[in-house]
RNA sequence: GCCGAGGUAGCUCAGUUGGUGGAGCAAUAGUUUUGUAAACUAAAGGUCAAGGGUUCGAAUCCCUUCCUCGGCUCCA
């Protein structure tokens, strides 16, 4: 009776799991992947066909179209075919085909990249259900009007579940064949596919909002910085972007200081050698800025840690020294590739607040963990709420693979004590170490890394580092890499579209903007920005012969905190009347209390 | 680097099937002296990313290069 009742039970609750994943989103966009392939594939015949699945804001599949261009008019196109084929109602089937078969199937009908997949899946089995060590036996396939592709599943019963104008197409990108640069490129087209066209009309309109976050954007119309085509990926500092920069870079120096860390400074370049010992000649040369000068090959440094080394080196170190905690401001250069490039958030001239320690083996978790502390402390200070991830050993690592499990544990460990929750990006870590990462999303959602924490058990040893331990004998220092908050490029890109350019007053390169209302006002206001500027207020005053709601209309655009206007009734009464960002109405209040609440803005460290 | 879309005044953008490039804002000069999101007037502003080609004639069509953006790959 019980069996029979749990049966019963667990029948019901495979229908309600399947009734709910045919009607997920999920499985229609999964499904408008496919409807995708069906009209290219009309349109296209000879088209050759890779893989489409769904993705967090709609779907892809990507197409092998031969020498035929696909542009964005070829992207209504197929557009418009899919909505056709959506609109006659059509009904999605499955067929089971023996994986011979199957292969023999892509094989007739031209379709290389199904052959490698079905070939794969004989291989190795895709799913749990699959029995370990042997592949797959059958394959499925779905058939939705004329048209039919190899897939897993689940999809829609029909076309009409998907709502009409709640998904379009939307870009074509370049993608290689398995995400491998050796392989062919593929063009991917990738639509938009939400429950309803509210929702798809609401996603459209929040990028638009994004759009107005976007740190190139600010950049430009906050006058912090410029690009320039004379000097691709590499930033020009207006001042208030300098001011910005200055204080973080205050703020950065002010934990670091307090965690036991001293500031040096290391060169630009190197001769070639210095990267042959260090390894990077060798692995990245390709990404190096390189020239000869006096028949001698240097670069521009793409690190700083050899030259910490070089520091390190200078006389014999012992085990009472350590743990040895170095920090620089480090302005590394990578040539990264020309379609890499991202305005703050990927440059080539980084500039990092950089950090290299010095430390014995059983040092290595309490400075991890008071690395995590920093870190924490920093974006603390910053309302901002980071990422954590931990990479583990990738496949080409260097090094004993017991050193490694130790080193996974002790960075495991020191998060476990600083109770922070992280996620996992397994083989993702350097080949000389594991390591820590912070991320942080843009304004449109894409994640990008900002601090780093690095063991490395490679590099004192090529350079032959060493400390005398206090049983005498000398022993090899384990290096650890950490920037804080990773460059201040991508920082500030990040920060600038995190506050939308609201930046927080001890952030804002303008704190107090002035606005005299009359000619007459002009000495008392230069009086008070003097006052200001004497209290460490960063303060403007628009003088010029506008009115004073053109003056208002200005200094709100540049988003500065507080605005004030000042005439005859501030003249008088000796208070300002204050307008903070965000509001319309105006407090009144004396200048020493705007200046406390500005000074207040800053960290406590 | 690869795929796609772009590059017109400082900024935001028009510019028709090829016929000597426009607007708004900003900046400049005058007038105005202003009380919390756009005062008025004037004049000025351009090798249409660069180079080559087709054409009687190119911002417009073709080729090459550079730069930017969206993806892919990479990210020591």
């Amino acid at each position: 009776m019980s069996i029979l009742k749990d049966q019963i039970l667990r029948a019901a609750l495979r229908m309600t799991k399947n009734m709910e994943n045919k009607n997920s989103i999920e499985t229609i966009r999964h499904s408008l992947s496919h409807l995708l392939a069906a009209a290219v594939k009309e349109l296209y015949p000879d088209v050759k066909l890779a893989i489409g699945p769904a993705i967090d804001t709609g779907f892809y599949y990507d197409f092998d179209f031969g020498d035929k261009k696909i542009g964005d008019a070829e992207l209504k196109e197929i557009e418009k075919k899919m909505e056709h084929l959506r609109k006659q109602n059509l009904q999605f089937t499955i067929l089971n085909l023996p994986i011979d078969e199957a292969i023999k199937k892509a094989e007739a009908e031209n379709q290389p990249y199904k052959k490698e997949l079905i070939e794969d899946l004989k291989k190795s089995p895709a799913s749990a259900e699959a029995s370990a060590g042997e592949g797959q036996k059958t394959v499925s396939y779905y058939t939705v009007g004329k048209f039919t592709d190899l897939c897993r599943g689940p999809h829609i019963e029909n076309t009409n579940q998907i709502p009409k104008g709640s998904w379009k197409l939307n870009k074509l990108a370049g993608a290689y064949w398995r995400g491998d640069e050796k392989n062919k490129m593929l063009t991917r087209i990738y639509g938009l596919a939400f429950a309803s066209k509210e929702e798809l009309e609401n996603y459209v309109k929040m990028q638009a909002e994004a759009a107005k976050r976007d740190h190139k954007k600010l950049g430009r119309e906050l006058d912090m910085y410029s690009f320039h085509e004379e000097a691709p990926g590499f930033v020009f500092w207006h001042e208030k972007g300098m001011i910005f920069w200055n204080e973080l870079e205050k703020l950065g120096k002010q934990i670091r200081k307090k965690h036991g860390f001293i500031e040096i400074k290391t060169p630009q370049l190197a001769k070639k050698t210095l990267w042959e010992t260090s390894g990077h000649w060798d692995h990245y040369h390709e990404d190096m800025f390189v020239f000869d000068v006096d028949q001698e090959t240097y670069c521009l440094k793409p690190m700083d840690c050899p030259f910490n080394i070089k520091i390190y080196q200078t006389r014999m170190r012992s085990y009472r020294e350590l743990p040895i905690r170095y920090t620089e401001i480090g302005r590394v250069f990578r040539n990264e590739k020309s379609g890499q490039l991202n305005g703050l958030f990927r440059v080539r001239e980084i500039s990092q607040d950089d950090s290299h320690l010095f430390v014995s083996e059983d040092q290595v978790k309490p400075e991890i963990a008071n690395l995590l502390e920093m870190v924490g402390e920093f974006y603390a200070a910053l309302g901002i709420e980071p990422k954590f991830f931990l990479s583990t050993r990738p496949e080409d690592f260097m090094g004993e693979i017991a050193t490694w499990d130790k080193a996974e544990k002790d960075l495991r460990e020191a998060l476990a004590e600083k109770n922070i929750s992280y996620g996992l990006k397994e083989k993702d870590g350097a080949f000389y170490g594991p390591k820590i990462d912070v991320n942080l999303t843009d304004a449109f959602g894409r994640s990008w890394q900002v601090a780093t924490i690095q063991l490395d058990f490679q590099l004192p040893g090529r350079f032959g580092c060493e400390y005398i331990s206090s049983d005498g004998a000398a022993k090899t220092p384990v290096l650890i890499h950490a920037a804080i908050f990773g460059s201040f490029e991508r920082m500030t890109g990040i920060l600038m579209e995190h506050y939308g350019g609201n930046f927080p007053a001890w952030l804002s390169p303008v704190q107090v903007k002035i606005l005299s209302v009359g000619e007459h006002h002009l000495d008392f206001c230069r009086g008070l920005l003097a006052k200001f500027q004497a209290a460490e207020v960063r303060a403007e005053l628009d003088d010029s012969d506008e009115t004073v709601g053109n003056k208002t209309r200005k200094a709100v655009n540049e988003k500065v905190p507080y605005i004030l206007v000042v005439g005859d009734q501030e003249m008088q009464s000796g208070k300002l009347a204050v307008r903070e960002r965000g509001s319309r109405d105006t407090r009144e209040m004396s200048i020493d209390e705007l200046v406390k609440i500005i000074s207040d803005s800053r960290p406590k460290i």
